[in-house]
DNA sequence: TGAATAGTTCGATGATATTCGAACAATAGG
DNA sequence: CCTATTGTTCGAATATCATCGAACTATTCA
């Protein structure tokens, strides 16, 4: 692969995070990579095609919320934990499931 | 008026948070009332027709974002700002224009 | 080389949201 | 009572976004 894909993108402005976190399968993948730490695309369970899916990491990846390296054929992802909590500290722990009743 | 108007509402999920924020005009919305403390809904100069104002409050108002007194013929909207702050601590400074370069 | 695996990209489709104008409701003031 | 003001509601048009399948790229392994 090695095709560019955008990866080492800096955490976006407030607008286009929330633009971005307004979607179900986006939160959850988050939610999916703060247990795992690190996974590959496929591997989040979810109920979409992997186009779709290839759109939310892309999404993702653009407002700088997740780094992805190729090992063999597979895109590791990984949350930008760091980054993100010196931007938004907190915001992890309010998506972080379950929101109290 | 005096037509229910969904006021009083707890604040939403998270999910639902971050849905109702991706949308420009409705933080903008929140820019305002921030500053101006309250504003009845005519009161932001968004280049936007008053219906859709509307619209854009009364999501904000669903979300528990903003609470509405009639006041006379004007709607007097108002942040809530410690609900806001108790549930999503810093939220309302990052929205808060101008975010640092 | 060839086949299998993992993602990406593209184009099209469908669903959802934003937007607007017009009609309506409620209050204030003459 | 009549009019102006302010915002809500409704319906339709538009734009935006998520989703899918198919074609493609890149890598691994036989």
């Amino acid at each position: 692969m090695k095709k560019a894909l955008s990866n080492d993108k800096p955490i976006a402005p407030v607008d286009r995070v929330f633009s971005a976190l307004g979607d179900p399968v986006r939160l959850e993948i988050i939610r999916i990579l703060m247990e795992k730490k690190e996974a590959p695309c496929g591997d989040c369970g979810l109920p979409v095609g992997k186009s779709t899916l290839s759109h939310h990491y892309k999404v993702l990846r653009e407002i700088g919320f997740i780094k992805t390296r190729g090992e063999g054929t597979r895109q590791i992802n990984c949350l930008q934990i760091e980054e993100i909590n010196r931007r938004f500290p907190g915001l992890l722990e309010w998506i972080g499931r379950p929101q109290g009743p």
